[in-house]
DNA sequence: AAGTGGTCTAGACCACCCC
DNA sequence: GGGTGGTCTAGACCACTTA
């Protein structure tokens, strides 16, 4: 009989770490609140600075920390609960939704958006760059395709500051008649990051959507969400609000 | 006047390696093949492997590569597009859903789930642990909590083998009227992780359902789906196919 | 100028898989 | 036993922010 053997599978370091810094975000700091710098931590821990960032990163990917080079680590807040329908089947930009247009061209769309609109791979697209901003942070950053046949009302004298407003205009007219949508996680092409405010790479959750009009996709949409702060909700009964982590909601079996 | 500044912001290293990596597995690998070693990849590149393996983990993280420890690196396939409703308001366990009890208990919910389920703190409720597997590998686990309240007509004789299936049964008889979802980026914990074939801390969507009954919410359950292998699909229209990644869906403004 | 997080190096050892 | 990816170390320098 040997002893028993407790840590057969020893876990790593940086998980354990992980799980120290957790609770004590709970109990010790407040949202908000700087945390010590990586160089002061890891000798508090007795690790490498390699080794305490790989538990920092993980805790940022799950919301816990927000860290700004330059500046510091400070307590993330509750992800906020971000709606991406169809709480009512409505075409984007209309009514009041938090989008805001930043940018407007008429260009040949990339094969998977060609394949997605069912046009031809060399078709140009009325291309649509939003940002959707929630309590005064970008959260999300998006590219809304318009095949120009369906709009086939829009005027010819388009200025950069009509083009927009014009196209989503004229896409209103159309009676929608459904939309689906798919989610991914994806890392943070080098332009939306700098919209919404991070370093390239950064984790989010890509959210395809297509619309549909008179039995065909009116209209295909790329929405890059960040990852680090948002909760997507989908659901005919509304965004609901959570009081704790995710993290919080999960138990072993 | 000075010269142009082309590299005022060199790029990161690993970050032109990724772009260069993930342009060599359009053109020279296919799918399923088994790239070098890191050890070698690193070399070739003249890199330390640390930098390298910074490429390897974002091109993992995006489902082009699957990476698995005594094995080796290989070309991911595309992601498997999920359903995960609502394509039509269907009860967890109704019909033929893909899903496969491993297990069922009565216990305390843990804080979060109370309050999604707006029960007391200690109540208990019937747990039921469930694996999804698509084209023969797991592509999430969750836990599903019926609370008592909900399965009034539950009988008493309950062994391990028909409790599961005597839980939905009974949450069956109740008449659906609504359901309401997020999704949000987590990292699996260990023992949702051994049930997904990935190691804790691997990138996955956390899915959180709320099904409600009488105008009280029936039934929560917290899924957990891989991230790198998983494309979650929403919607009235049905789960589409896309034939690329979704880095090929997004272009620059 | 000082301090922060971000990138990078050149090693080492470990856990796991397959032969 | 040999090869793979996973973890860890102890440094160095860079990019960015703030004062």
């Amino acid at each position: 009989m040997g002893t028993t053997q407790l840590e057969s599978v020893p876990e790593p370091k940086y998980w354990h770490l992980k799980t120290v810094l957790n609770d004590a975000l709970d109990s010790e700091f407040e949202v908000g609140e700087i945390l010590p710098n990586e160089r002061d931590l890891a000798a508090r821990f007795g690790v490498a600075r390699a080794t305490l960032r790989q538990a920092l990163e993980q805790l940022e990917l799950e919301g816990r920390l927000q860290r700004r080079r330059g500046v510091g680590t400070t307590v993330a807040p509750p992800r906020m609960g971000v709606s991406v329908g169809p709480s009512a089947n409505t075409w984007p930009g209309a009514g009041i939704d938090a989008w805001e247009t930043v940018g407007c061209v008429e260009a040949a769309a990339p094969a998977a958006i060609a394949a997605l609109l069912g046009t031809a791979p060399d078709q140009a697209v009325h291309t649509i760059r939003r940002v959707r901003v929630m309590r005064g942070q970008p959260v999300a950053a998006e590219l809304l395709y318009v095949p120009p046949a369906s709009v086939p009302g829009l005027p010819g004298d388009l200025t950069p500051a009509t083009h927009a407003p014009a196209v989503l205009r004229e896409l209103h007219t159309l009676e929608l008649e459904g939309e689906d949508r798919s989610v991914e996680l994806g890392s943070a092409r080098a332009d939306d990051a700098k919209q919404l405010d991070r370093l390239p790479g950064a984790p989010v959750l890509v959210v395809t959507a297509r619309y549909y009009a008179a039995g065909r996709v009116a209209a295909a949409s790329v929405s890059t969400y960040r990852a680090d702060t948002c909760r997507l909700t989908f659901g005919d009964a509304g965004a609901f609000e959570v009081t704790h982590h995710q993290q919080d909601t999960r138990q072993a079996s």
